[in-house]
This record gives structure tokens, sequence and C-alpha cells, in this order.
DNA sequence: GATAAAATTGAGCAATCATTCAAGTTTTAT
DNA sequence: ATAAAACTTGAATGATTGCTCAATTTTATC
């Protein structure tokens, strides 16, 4: 791959990563050959290479642009609502609705990749984690956010409360993997999001 | 396989069969070839094939005797606990403790297999799915069962806490097989028994 | 329109995959 | 002791794996 890239060449490149994304996300990485992703991509063997060096290395790529769509989503949702509390709440009942949407999944890629990979994909998996230490990290922020306007106790610790956030988000769309009914895991979502609302204080109910 | 087996050549089939699910339990179901296999059993390829048909068989089997193994922990620890919450907080403290041993991943294997099998693996993931299902009835029975003997009030859901809280030893051991420390995990599960325990009525609390 | 650079092609590579089976060995039954 | 049955062996199978590279086409620059 050369320094210098057309614009279609870009646009190409990008709509390539799209389309791994979706092999991926779906397969997971062992499941996925390559003659998978040369149909998927509608590119040749030495094209790929060229591009993206080899398999995990479009792998890792894909991993960083679900990642980025991830957070970008949780940013949205959050800049909708008033308040962090209120905003991770919305956060995690959207995510109730997640066996609506045709996804290539509903299990997060992150956490199908953490679970799949092993010492042999060592980088790949570095990068997971990484990735997975940034959501925690954006989970934290809004905790404690939350306490500096006001909305939750001080005395609650905010990292302990964004990795339980976290593990309940692993929990519910590994949850929603199982082969049950959309009302399932909405009623789950339901009922995660009113544990977050429950952290509120009774000032801030009105706000 | 015929239908007669010695006494022997059942204890090396489940000597077998132990040492085929550290193997998936760690590497998953793609990512283990029937060399390692070949090696950790110390069977040749028609050995294993004669005893367990191939290796989608031979997986089974051991999601099996995974599932039964998982039963069989939360069996003997509620029965050590007086109350069914308090063994269910109980359940999810120790599995705080899932850091410290030496187990082939944190992660649930039911669970990883959930979010790895596709299509081709049909009837092994429809094992999974039953399996899980499984585990999610006994949850719901505890549920009941803290209801029918007062400890938990009788408006709530018993399925709904039953599925909630599979949700959340999945997120609880997802969440462990990130690089973290031990006390996190720690701090997490004790987080998620505090809840479980919330769900006490004062009047059960000196049971 | 000529020239150089960049990107793409696809046949082909060695390695590994899951699986088979004829031959040999051990165990069981008589 | 003997025959039958059960079990094990390991070389070999065809398919598939991730990947390479010389040849070709496309793109950029003058």
């Amino acid at each position: 791959m050369g320094h210098i890239m057309s614009r279609t060449a870009l646009y190409n490149r990008h709509d390539a990563l799209e389309r791994a994304l979706q092999l991926f996300w779906q397969k997971g990485f062992h499941a996925t050959s390559l003659k998978d992703i040369e149909q998927a991509l509608d590119m040749r063997p030495g094209s790929i290479y060229a591009a993206f060096g080899n398999k995990e290395g479009l792998f890792q790529e894909a991993l960083e642009y679900y990642a980025r769509l991830g957070l970008t989503e949780l940013e949205r949702v959050l800049s909708h609502h008033k308040t962090p509390l209120l905003g991770l709440a919305a956060y995690i009942r959207q995510l109730g609705g997640i066996r609506d949407k045709a996804l290539p999944s509903r299990a997060c890629m992150l956490v199908k990749s953490l679970l799949e990979l092993g010492a042999r994909e060592q980088t790949a998996l570095t990068k997971v984690e990484m990735l997975l230490a940034g959501m925690e990290t954006r989970f934290i922020e809004c905790f404690k956010e939350a306490q500096s306007v006001g909305e939750m106790d001080s005395e609650l610790d905010p990292v302990r409360l964004g990795r339980r956030l976290q593990a309940e988000v692993m929990g519910l769309r590994a949850f929603a993997q199982r082969d049950i009914e959309s009302s399932t895991v909405h009623a789950l979502a339901e009922d995660m999001a009113l544990s977050i609302e429950a952290l509120r204080l009774d000032d801030s109910v009105n706000v």
C-alpha cells in the first residue's frame, strides 16, 4: 500500500473494511476464510494483502472500525439526554432492541473476539483489550460526570459502576445471541436500565 | 463404538472427554485441530472417530459434560446456604475468584460456543441453546423458591430475575476474560452479589 | 501520447484441515 | 485353546487453509 491514494481508492478501502467487518462480526476470525473475504470484498488475494497486510491485519482494522462505530453510537445517545445517568439508561434500553435490527450478530464483536482469540493472534487480542478498556473508560467518565453534576451520590465508586455497566452490556448482548424472543431482551434491558436510574438522587429526579 | 464396554474402556472414555473439554474450553471449536486432540487424548484418529463419531460429536459431548459440572457446582453452593437468594449471592461471589483458579478459560464455555458457532455447526449450537436454557431454568426455580419461603417479594417476576442473573453471570465471566486484576473481578462479583441480596425482604434478614 | 509508478490479477504454493479404512492388536466369550 | 468381536493403528485421502509473486492493467505526470 503506497502513501498516495486516490479518492476512489480511499472509498474502496473504506467500503472493503465495512464488508470485512460484516463478515468477521458474523462468523468470527477463525470461521472466516480468505475465500469468504475475497468474495465479500470482490478482491483478489494479492489486492487484499497489498491493502491490509494479512488476514489478522484486516481483522484488526475491522475491530478498530467496529469500536469507533460503537463509541460514536454511545456518544450520540448520551448527547440526546439531559444527564449522564439518563443517557446510560437510554443506551441500555436501546440495546434491548438489538434483536429487531438485522445485524451480523447480536453479540459485541469485541467480546466475541476476546473469547475466541488465543495466543496465536496476540496482536489482535491486545487490540481487543485496548478497545474494551476505552469503552470502560467512557462509562466511568459518565458516572464521574453524574457525580459532578449532582445526579449521583458522591460516595459511590464510578470505576466499579463503570465496570459493572460494561459487564452488564456484555451479558445483555451475549444473552441476546440466544435464540429467544425480542420481548425477552427488551425486558432484560429494561431491568438493567432501571438499575442505572435507581442510582439517581431524589434531588435530580425532576432535572 | 459397540454397546459393550469394559470398565477400563469406560474410564478411558471419560478421561478422554475430560481432556477434550480442557482443549475445547481453552481454544474454542474452530481453533482446536484434530492434531491437538490426538495429542491431548493420546489417541489416534481412528480411535477418536470410533469413540465419538467426529470432531463435532466430541465437542457436543464435551459441552454436555461441562454443563453438568456447572450445574453440579451451582447445586453444591446452593446446598451450603440457608436460603435461595443467599445461595445465589454466594454463587456469584464465588465466581469473583475465577481469575485465581487455573482454568482453561475464565469465560463460560457455553457462551464462548454460543458466540463462536455458526450455521455449519447447527447441531452443536442447538445443544448449547438447550444447556443454557437449562441453567436459566434453574436460576428461575431459585427465585420462585425464594418467593415461596417468603424471602423475596411475591410481586417480583422470577423469570425476569432468572434471566437477568444469567446475563450477569455471562457478563461477569466475559469481563473476567479481560486482562485485568483479580481484585477487579472480585469487586464486580461483590457488587452483583449485593444486588441479589438486596432483593431479600426485611423479614428474612435474620433467617 | 509516452513514461513511470501504483494497483490488481489469479494461478499456484506448502501446510494443514477433518476424515477414512485396511491391516494389525487386544480383549472377550466359549 | 480358539474363534469372534472389539478396538487401535497410522498412512493416505481430497479439500481447504493463508499466502506469494511474476505478469498485467490502471492511474498519474509531464
